[in-house]
DNA sequence: CGACAGATTGACGAGAATCAAAAATAGTGG
DNA sequence: CCACTATTTTTGATTCTCGTCAATCTGTCG
């Protein structure tokens, strides 16, 4: 089973459509690209893993992981997704600590690598990407509280719906309002927080109130202000 | 019902011992002092509520607030709690949002106000200081996430054992292995993650079982490593 | 003393987890 | 491309944790 690891040559990577690079500098990109090592995965790969010591951060080109932290008895709960344009694993760089989370690729994805140092040094000697990475974790920071919230105040129901309306905020719609994203039920379940028996029968229920429709892992959003409602989400 | 704000003079006040200032400069120090604004707050009263905006931070030199959301049907549930040598409310001056939490005073406390500007302009000016910030955003953010982990996986059993040894971790025990702490059953409830009578029954279970000693709302832990088994508590 | 907030206890039901088994689908190798 | 296997999805039955409601009790404070 080849699974990952076939380099890109990233030559072809215009650093400045990454959101999070807009405050370097010319020479600053440079080196930056002189440092990055990418490489494609295929879909199962495991980027690094919970409890792993991390030496460098990624970014995502192309693909879609899932960051998820593994319970005491094996069940995963999803904390966010990454896709194209998104860093992932700076925390464990920054707060200088172990991995707390694992990241999986969930649709093949090319990633560049970017060690440690470079990211400590641009935050030293770049303001403003400093200011912007930790606008970022900010914002994961607030994302994190209002979910934990969620989990513990929200039915399974209104979370489930809760969800469907986050991914589709996320990775958007197709033309016909199907969510572009295509997870099994497992992890939805991982995500909402609850057994994957219990997301089938809610979906079905949703279904049969014409709320969505199903076809395989496709998901159709047909009653999107009737989800809002159910799921208790504002603006 | 005379409440809050009585000035301090901040000029006792060591900025040195704050760790989170290790990183500032003699002059960055003295211009912080200068703009500090210290009061007096009682319990009960809010110093910034969830969805209003934040022009400033606050040290916290003494006391402890509560820091929580509030859920759609208007239950709290807790994220952490502040004590000396915190730093709260610094999370919407950065990410430049309203604010995401409420926090409330639960021991009368000192709080030092400490304007936007400052902050911003000590993050741009002195890269050790926005890396001592983004490591302390970057940990917030790690417990963030294994409390999200904790709350959609564990039982309510787990949780409230857990929660005393957080509390054990954050506030300290006395000689006699009593919390040094004191909430109401509801606080501890708005920790876990449950209902009211919820705590109050596992806490007489608790008792039953020898764990645990109750004397009004001081908790007297008599066997933390059965609790330590009960939470899932590693390391 | 009376009022009030908080704590406690009991009864009950709903929501959700678990277990088991069958059906459907996806992935694999020849 | 087909057949085979493994995985995923679905459904049903059952159990049980936990939330809700209601009533009582306790302690505090003016």
């Amino acid at each position: 089973m080849r699974k990952s690891q076939e380099i890109v040559s990233p030559e072809n990577l215009d650093l400045k459509t990454f959101n999070i690079f807009k405050g370097l500098t010319d020479a600053e990109l440079e080196s930056l690209s002189q440092s990055l090592v990418c490489n494609s995965h295929k879909r199962g790969s495991i980027v690094y893993n919970e409890g792993s010591r991390i030496n460098g951060s990624y970014i995502v080109t192309s693909g879609v992981l899932k960051i998820y932290k593994t319970g005491f008895d094996g069940k995963e709960q999803i904390i966010r997704f990454a896709k194209g344009g998104d860093l992932i694993g700076f925390r464990s760089i920054v707060s200088d600590e172990l991995a707390c989370t694992t990241a999986k690729v969930i649709q093949d994805a090319v990633l560049c690598y970017l060690p440690g140092d470079i990211i400590t040094s641009f935050i030293k000697g770049n303001s403003e990407f400093a200011m912007s990475l930790m606008r970022l974790t900010c914002r994961e920071l607030g994302e994190s509280n209002k979910f934990l919230t969620d989990i513990a105040q929200k039915t399974v129901r209104e979370r489930l719906a809760e969800v469907l309306l986050l991914l589709m905020d996320t990775f958007d719609l197709d033309e016909d309002h199907t969510l572009k994203i295509s997870l099994t039920r497992e992890e939805l379940a991982n995500m909402v927080g609850t057994a994957t028996e219990s997301v089938i029968r809610l979906l079905s229920e949703f279904k049969s109130d014409k709320l969505i429709e199903l076809h395989g892992r496709k998901i159709k959003l047909l009653n999107i202000p009737k989800l809002i409602k159910i799921g208790n989400v504002y603006v």
